[in-house]
DNA sequence: TGAATTCATTTAACATGTTAAGTATACTCG
DNA sequence: CGAGTATACTTAACATGTTAAATGAATTCA
């Protein structure tokens, strides 16, 4: 399989990858946008729902934003009084973020939404296939990503 | 486990498909931009590269990119003069786009670079977990696209 | 201590994603 | 034929992705 010209357009990797996210997120997208949100602000406040307190690095791993995202979308959420933000007394350099009590609302209206959607996905699948589906792509990322951190 | 509060983020199956197409993509992208490309312009250029004429609908359904974007990528193109535009003489609506001799010969040069990361990746990862893979996210995205035709 | 370096965040610039609206051509059907 | 509708882009506006550079604060270490 390696041998040929250029592998299929129907066996890139990163293409099916992104046809899978969009299967899924088409069907997100417009529920969100019902409640004013992105995809990226609703990871966001989902990250903070977890969360007293966290620092603008920590949010930006976990809800796997690069940091110039991070920043235009905390300015909205601020701007909007879903998310405050104080400064760390030990080190003056970092911003520590929390939801307001509108944002704990606001997260509050959607999640139940959220979960609906993924309970249909999840029964219109199977949820067997989606277990492994998990399974394989972390499994492949870690893969990747240790081969990254080995080789530098 | 449909009963819990919120989904474990470690579940969100949108933000694990994304790790998975980062870490192949972080692999692509400096590949990529050492030869001036975008990894949306690729897309384009690999699928013009299977045809010799080819309007842009096809070309938006083939490089999975919305008609927006896929105008901009055209318009880049061309004025590179990597890319041709005619227009159909059946209907005057529709342009048809080929690869110049500059484009293919960009094709050419970078295709085997591509096709090397790629088969470290299948190497790293391996060949039947690939397949694996391939087979589940098309599953996933064959079952969610035929239950959105079906109900609308 | 203080110069050099590292780290956390922000800003800048340009490409793409997403939705809505606009434009021109093709089609449909009375 | 002609009004109405559908199709194929294109443009517009705003949000995010991506890379590089800037800023300011912490850390290192000679």
């Amino acid at each position: 399989m390696s041998g040929k010209a250029l592998r299929d357009f129907e066996h890139s990797l990163p293409m099916e990858l992104l046809k899978a996210r969009e299967a899924a997120m088409a069907r997100f997208r417009p529920m969100l946008r019902e409640h004013g949100l992105t995809e990226q602000q609703w990871r966001v406040i989902r990250a903070l729902a977890e969360y007293e307190k966290i620092d603008a690095s920590e949010l930006a791993r976990r809800s796997f934003l690069l940091a110039p995202s991070l920043t235009r979308i905390l300015q909205f959420l601020e701007k909007e009084k879903f998310v405050s933000r104080s400064g760390d007394s030990n080190d003056q350099r970092r911003s520590v973020f929390a939801l307001t009590a509108r944002g704990r609302r606001l997260f509050d209206k959607v999640a139940p939404d959220s979960e609906a959607l993924y309970s249909e996905m999840e029964s219109q699948f199977g949820v067997h296939k989606l277990e492994q589906l998990y399974a394989l792509l972390a499994e492949f990322y870690g893969t990747l990503d240790a081969a990254d951190r080995a080789t530098g």
